[in-house]
DNA sequence: TATTTTATCTGATCTAGATCAACTTTAGTT
DNA sequence: AACTAAAGTTGATCTAGATCAGATAAAATA
């Protein structure tokens, strides 16, 4: 189920703990380091980091120094090819790890576009690493965030490889709902920061043809459409229509 | 290039040197590790498993142990959808390194299967986890192998959510003759592993199309189809064809 | 507020690749 | 070697989604 792979370690509950400044307590590293860990975890990260709406987090071929945990605000990663055509790997929303690409060659592979203005912790990976090596919650992370990532992306693969258009959009919606859900925002409303054109992109398909398929589910009842803002109404009609793809 | 993402850090030499024991020294594990640090990685690795053809070397919703090296052989990974569907996710070679996906739940998310007679070295991995920490070369080299399978997924988005089935089977030939090539194999000659089901799942295409396709380029001078033994005749005319959906 | 610019929707076609079907070849098995 | 099952090829059709085109509508900017 595609809106199930994305797992989280997040919870409502830890959003709602005061964030006084960039530690990751609250975002995506581990519940259960000391204090000790904790300081010396928040001395490495730097001061949140602004990002305006348009700007680029990093662009491919960049060189790598740092992963990025997204404080508030949301993302979109993609590849580009020579020729301007995109092809968008993920949108990221507050808690998630950006950058994981990059560790292979020392350079970023992708570029990270803000989507609506945004906080980044910047988190200097050669610092993390020495002390993923001291301390082994903290690396047993890394890795299974690492692992989370290898996960969704088979996830979108087998979007893109076996499913139609519908479900791919039922798919998608699903997900985000989760995805805001898990936050603490509604399940059943919520805006989308990205274009058509691009959720067309993340998912294989035409801008046309996502309009037409968000038409027709709100044609179905399933969703109510105002522009950017999505009303679910009959999540289940959704989710049947992902299972038909998937349960006999 | 979606051909020229398959970074490898693996080179003949490499190779050819002799392998008495199941030692990653050959496989995929860093060159840099002082002889007591071989010695110590030496003892985590268990003996050699062979894996016969057809057989699973783990599937998913096992728990996850250990990942593997390939040491010789062919698999392929998929994630299998209810209703029975497969998503090939990827076609493993020696030198490779499965499992990764395991690490974030606990539990082997795809099937991985023998294409042929294999053997594997099994990296039990608490136990490379807790080396890790002792040797930053290691942990470092984990975090690039995994960042490297990211990438490599990222790739496959590109080929799946923008190109055309011309595309995508000529960026399937020439990525498995640079990965044989690097291997000391012939790059110009060699044997699918894998059925043209197996093909069109990994690339998102039916049976049928990868066929026409494969005669197509046969047509076309490009290669010379026998059966699963494919020789390239036309490399460069392949990579025009790659060219032209990225380079303008 | 007026004016661009950019995003979205919807209809009318077109087409790459899916689907259906029949046949051939190869590989396993007795 | 004969037999069976599995894999591959090729042709004929069909269709989901692309493409092309024009009309709105929203958002950015002057």
């Amino acid at each position: 189920m595609i809106q199930n792979i994305q797992i989280r370690e997040l919870t409502p509950r830890h959003l709602r703990q005061s964030c006084t400044n960039c530690s990751l307590r609250e975002l995506c590293l581990p519940i259960g380091l000391t204090p000790d860990e904790m300081q010396e975890l928040d001395t490495i990260i730097t001061q949140a980091r602004p990002v305006k709406r348009g700007e680029a987090l990093y662009r491919a071929g960049e060189p790598f120094k740092s992963l990025f945990a997204i404080r508030v605000g949301f993302f979109k990663a993609s590849v580009i090819s020579e020729d301007g055509r995109e092809q968008v790997t993920g949108f990221h929303m507050s808690g998630e790890l950006m950058g994981m690409d990059a560790i292979s060659s020392d350079f970023h592979t992708c570029d990270a576009i803000a989507l609506e203005d945004s906080e980044v912790c910047e988190l200097p990976f050669g610092e993390i690493e020495e002390l993923a090596g001291d301390v082994p919650i903290l690396q047993r992370h890394l890795y299974k965030v690492m692992s989370r990532e290898i996960v969704r992306d088979h996830g979108v693969m087998l979007l893109l490889g076996n499913m139609k258009a519908e479900e791919r959009l039922a798919a998608f919606l699903l997900n985000l709902s989760q995805r805001f859900s898990i936050r603490g925002y509604s399940s059943s409303s919520f805006h989308l920061r990205m274009t058509r054109e691009e959720i067309g992109s993340y998912l294989g398909l035409k801008l046309e043809t996502v309009s037409r398929t968000l038409s027709k589910f709100q044609d179905q009842g399933f969703i109510k459409v105002q522009n950017r803002l999505i009303e679910i109404i009959d999540g289940d009609s959704l989710k049947k229509l992902l299972n038909n793809c998937q349960g006999e």
